[in-house]
DNA sequence: AGTAGCAGCGTATACGTTTACAATTGATTG
DNA sequence: CAATCAATTGTAAACGTATACGCTGCTACT
């Protein structure tokens, strides 16, 4: 029953092949009793049109690729969840390639691009990895695209974008810190290749030097993004000379991480040192102490980033330039306490 | 430069389409000299193959769509990330439908199947909500479909399917809490459409009536597989009159939620109140304390899938039956004590 | 030397759909 | 009743690729 064509419904119905398209396609420019003719024979036939050909025919798949650092963070897969409640209600589906962290080369992302079937580009937090290439791709296939979740790059600034303003953030972050007395605060951001946690690390060493504070010498270290990693790179912070009393996480995951690393050295969190994140993923708040962190709207990120490149595939162009940015808020839990020293 | 088709190229290198095909889908079919023109023109114009008139021409387009109950839980995201790594190795795409826990109707599901564009399905977890569907879908369009994490109910049991034994895996962990000297164990599972709880619920009743232990009226809550539905149940089972030592969660994001809400209640766990879950996702050996759980190979299972599913989109139908066992392991932590009373 | 075999390449067709354009129908009006 | 026009339907071409088939020319063998 797989290969029933529209020639097969055509014939059946007794009309010819491009009436039968205009009823699916255009009912309105056919007659009620032709149509219903039509709706016949594709009942008797179990018809449906072959989407592969009509994809070919049109030039569109209705399918858009979200490319994203890691699946398995579940802020970005709260994004990925609003971009598929947009994507569904506008009629597409969606194709996930991640790039593990931008740990993917050059040549692969290539591939990626190239041997693409899709509508357009979702990129969340991964414009890194792509910089120029993306531009020739831009050239190559004139396929959409927009960013998620990351201050745009000088060089892409003509790409649309929606994300939370990170700089800002990062500040208000550190600021609460500093409010609460701390005055030794150390960071863990994320890879180097990473915009993202680059911008949160601006705006964190912005709130210090605002505050005349200075940042030690091994007080800024790369925790991966991973739990892992800001196991790791806290450990690194606890042997330090000049022990901070406070750690910035640029992320919610790397967060969780740095408590447990804390707690498993015998310290307690806030009492010995506070801790503040960066996301509010949904663990953060049943994390023990629960975590004070900046909460961003991730499934309302993931649906505008999704309308706004449904825009710009059906218009054409849709109003590239002007990023969105969406409000964040600063979640006040348990993680933080004025310190001891 | 995107509308550059083989014809160009065929023009350039002054030979015809065919051959410029053959250069590039069958190089051995072809003089070195020939191709090398060929290749020279390719090069020249930048061409590269129309994806979707190949898809079209070969009724393939190397995406496999695969179904989840929800992409924010981890230990999907998991296998997820397996099927990612062979889907990449295998020259795949993979497209993303999530059922939010099966909640999707019928019709939502039907035009899933019906308007799909790709050459097979994987379905995590997410039998049931197609039973007969799956089926006559099968029977439409002859789709591979491959079942990972869940046992197939009898009516699919002729689909290839890769999971651990859930009701053994099950039975071990209740039988851990028994071994620890409870008596008074209560289950958190999944809602009653998931097959997948339904067999770890039968196998804690199995190793419940083993032990000659009783099983109250309201131990047994739906916890809605979220952290939040936990929560909920948590709070019946501690206003129980009879209230258990001990709760074995059907999944960890549930444990979570569950150790949250007894640590909310005053309590301590496991001093006053033992947690087991199921699955071991990253973030089970972070909380406070870490978690004791049932240990699944995620990405394991996320390959294994994908292979058998390529195996059949390959030979046209690979082996089905015969479901492909996993090893679980149970994962001692620190979440169980022996019983206070 | 003649012929069989074969490698390499070109010709032409097919895949299933959409759509511009032509053709037909039916209705309306002078 | 003829003529005009609009509404509906049919015809045919096109999208870009893969490939069956046939043709050419070369090699090798008798």
């Amino acid at each position: 029953m797989s290969d029933v064509s529209i020639k097969e419904v055509a014939r059946l119905a007794d009309v010819s092949i491009a009436t039968v398209s205009r009823c699916i396609n255009n009912p309105e420019k056919v007659t009620e009793k032709t149509r219903l003719k039509v709706q016949d024979a594709i009942c008797q036939t179990g018809y449906s049109p072959n989407t592969l050909a009509q994809s070919f025919r049109r030039g569109r798949t209705n399918i858009v690729m979200v490319v994203l650092p890691s699946i398995g963070d579940p802020f970005f897969t709260a994004v990925m969840s609003g971009i598929h409640v947009a994507a569904r209600a506008k009629g597409y589906s969606v194709l996930i390639e991640e790039t593990e962290f931008n740990k993917m080369t050059a040549d692969e992302i290539g591939a990626m691009l190239v041997s693409n079937q899709t509508d357009g580009i979702i990129l969340v937090a991964s414009t890194s990895p792509f910089g120029n290439e993306v531009l020739s791709a831009k050239n190559n296939r004139r396929l959409p695209i927009v960013i998620g979740c990351e201050t745009v790059s000088p060089e892409l600034a003509d790409f649309p974008s929606v994300h939370i303003d990170n700089i800002a953030a990062a500040k208000e972050a550190t600021n609460y810190l500093i409010s609460q007395g701390h005055k030794r605060i150390a960071m863990v951001c994320g890879q180097s290749s990473s915009l993202l946690t680059k911008d949160r690390e601006f705006g964190y060493r912005a709130a210090m030097r605002h505050a005349e504070l200075s940042i030690e010498d091994g007080w800024v270290v790369d925790g991966d993004l991973t739990i892992a990693g800001a196991r790791k790179a806290t450990r690194n912070l606890m042997n330090h000379g000049n022990k901070p009393t406070a750690i910035f996480c640029a992320n919610d995951e790397m967060a969780i991480g740095c408590l447990h690393e804390i707690k498993s050295a015998g310290l307690q969190v806030p009492r010995d040192i506070s801790i503040v994140g960066f996301d509010d993923i949904r663990y953060a708040e049943v994390t023990d102490p629960p975590l004070t962190t900046i909460s961003q709207p991730a499934e309302e990120i993931g649906e505008r980033v999704m309308y706004r490149l449904c825009r710009q595939i059906e218009t054409g162009n849709g109003a590239a330039g002007s990023p969105e940015i969406v409000p964040h808020k600063l979640v006040i839990r348990r993680s933080v306490a004025k310190p001891a020293s």
